[in-house]
RNA sequence: GCGCCCGUAGCUCAGUGGAUAGAGCAGCGGCCUUCUAAGCCGUCGGUCGCCCGUUCGAAUCGGGCCGGGCGCGCCA
């Protein structure tokens, strides 16, 4: 990549001017373009440990800087910062490696084969997904994408919640029976928290069309409601599937708590910690000391009565993960997770497990607009929006763009008008736009004979707009692995943005076609031919369609 | 009360300790005889919530305050 080459040469020129190598040596593309391509801030480093002025160290370095076909331009600006400007010939030997390489163009093997395991959406199966959850899974969906574009052995795994203690499992179960019998004319006691959503009936009257009153007798208690969480569960999961599937996310394992039990992995954990002394018996109940970890308080492991909590099952669940064989595990949290977080490093630090192999990623709240006003949810009137209402009402492509568009830490307000609207307005349309706009050229260059394999000079390519282009094209390899390393898949949509603007720029500035012109049409198709790679392969990434026509 | 996240243009948000803080939308004014105008160009718009500190340099790091969201169960 080009940083790293560069990188090696400044390297070499601080040394050759008598300077001490920082150990760490940044070179980054500077905000303002007109600063170059690159820039670095050695200088002002070096100065302020030698007390020299900054400039004339970096122009001690320049001097000594070798000459690189790659680089152009060498200045000294502002307070001393090194800016590079990269030579026309090495934007287009960037483009021609993009050629070449073309859907892989953009992967790395940085990851090294590296097993991760990415968790995310992992609702609770007591129902449709909803909006709070849905953003979790273009985001996790993506990250992967990421991951396995940069060198990394990625799984997509969603964890089930079905584990026999589990409470909200036992509420879903009880609301179920009362729909059940309410159904039926049985007296029926609606629990006070319970799931009022209209798919809880609908469920209940699937049961009784096959099976009529056959759970009629079931009593009202923990093992009846418990059935009827079994008897829904197939369903829900098989709902949620097929949610995850229409937003174009496709999990490699669903793994299921009540494994964990069957299998006796739990109740193996709590001896193991018992007996490494992490967690102690105290009221009847055993805890863990998580407060030696970090967190606020110890957490109750197993209850007074015997059942474990969810903690138990959790680091039974991590340990099973790691000796499955991955060598780090991303967890893609919602923000009703806060808490959980320092809960489970604690956790996970008194089991024995690296916190460095182990990453939990959160991300903050979605607020749906539509009309101008913001859609108020609520669990208990049963006004959620499913994430399959999102995709059937905005389409999958507008649905994860809209999702990804902001940095996950950040609130994210989806406004349902707009990603509906088939307008220039619609970001998504945008990016579309500029690759139909590719493949509208390809198609008339092909009707015009053209033949898209001819060799053709790429040095042609001198004009400001073909030059912006051509930078957008080389920068993508450096954008895919700065998305990946910072777990930032937003970076994609805004780098897709500008990479549609430099070429709608592009586009209105330089007529492609051009038949008094034979060879720099040639050598603009391979420059419209490199856009769609990367247009292609950003939009692979983000799991968003990439139309040949609009 | 404690913890996590956020506070940047009218709105929604980018921004890796660097240079004159950016984009989209909204507003105003232009551009279709040519590969799709779902596009392009110009213009307007800022005490980066406030204060103090660290630094050669702070929207960015630290502390304190103010405002908003979420979370604080032997629920998950």
């Amino acid at each position: 990549m080009i940083r790293d080459t560069l990188t090696q040469l400044l390297a070499q020129s601080i040394t050759a001017a008598g300077f001490e190598v920082p150990e760490q040596l940044e070179i980054e593309p500077p905000r303002d373009p007109r600063h170059g391509d690159l820039a670095t801030n050695v200088a002002m480093v070096l100065a302020s440990r030698l007390g020299q002025p900054p400039r004339k160290i970096a122009e001690a370095i320049v001097a000594e800087f070798p000459d690189a076909a790659m680089v152009t331009g060498i200045d000294v600006a502002g307070p001393g910062f090194i800016n590079f400007t990269l030579s026309p010939a090495w934007l287009q030997q960037a483009l021609a490696r993009c050629l070449a390489e073309g859907t892989r163009y953009g992967c790395s093997d940085q990851g090294g084969g590296e097993r991760v395991q990415v968790e995310f959406v992992s609702a609770n199966p007591v129902g449709p997904i909803h909006i709070g959850n849905a953003r979790g899974g273009p985001y996790g969906d993506v990250l992967a994408n990421l991951l396995q574009a940069t060198g990394y052995q990625v799984e997509r795994e969603f964890y089930v919640n079905d584990g026999p203690h589990n409470t909200q499992a036992q509420i879903f179960g009880r609301s179920l029976q009362a729909r059940y019998r309410e159904l039926l004319g049985l007296p029926f006691e609606f629990p006070e928290d319970g799931y009022r959503g209209e798919y809880v009936v609908e469920m209940a009257r699937e049961i009784i069309q096959r099976d009529g009153d056959k759970y009629a007798d079931l009593p009202q208690d923990e093992a009846g409601a418990r059935k009827f969480f079994e008897m829904a569960l197939p369903e829900i999961v098989a709902a949620m599937r097929e949610d995850c599937h229409a937003l174009g996310i496709d999990f490699d394992n669903w793994f299921y708590e009540s494994q964990l039990y069957e299998t006796g992995e739990v109740q193996r954990e709590i001896e193991r910690l018992l007996q490494k002394g992490a967690a102690y018996e105290k009221d009847g109940a055993i805890w863990l000391r998580t407060q030696e970890y970090g967190d606020d308080q110890d957490r109750v492991l197993v209850r007074a009565d015997g059942r474990p909590t969810y903690i138990a099952s959790d680091v039974a669940y991590a340990r099973n993960k790691f000796n499955r064989g991955f060598e780090r595990a991303i967890y893609v949290l919602g923000p009703d997770h806060a808490g959980y977080i320092p809960r489970m490093k604690a956790a996970f630090a008194a089991i024995g497990i690296d916190p460095q192999r182990l990453e939990i990623l959160m991300y903050q709240n979605v607020r749906l607009l539509e009309g101008g006003q913001v859609l108020s949810l609520s669990k208990r009137k049963g006004t959620l929006v499913t994430m399959r209402e999102i995709v059937e009402s905005v389409g999958r492509d507008a649905a994860r763009f809209f999702l990804l568009m902001r940095s996950a830490e950040s609130h994210l307000d989806f406004d349902l008008d707009l990603a509906r609207s088939e307008s220039e307005d619609n970001p998504v349309y945008y990016v579309q736009y500029a690759h139909t706009r590719v493949c509208g050229i390809q198609r008339e260059a092909q009707a015009q004979g053209y033949d898209p394999a001819a060799e053709a000079d790429l040095s042609l390519l001198t004009a400001p707009q073909e030059l912006a282009l051509l930078r957008k094209l080389a920068q993508y390899p450096d954008e895919v692995a700065l998305a990946a390393a910072s777990r930032a898949p937003h970076r994609l949509t805004h780098f897709s943005r500008e990479l549609a603007q430099t070429f709608h720029q592009f586009y209105t500035a330089c007529r492609v076609l051009d038949k008094d012109n034979p060879s720099l049409s040639a050598a603009r198709l391979k420059l419209v031919t490199g856009t769609r790679i990367v247009l292609a392969n950003l939009l692979g990434l983000l799991g968003v369609s990439a139309p040949e026509r609009m």
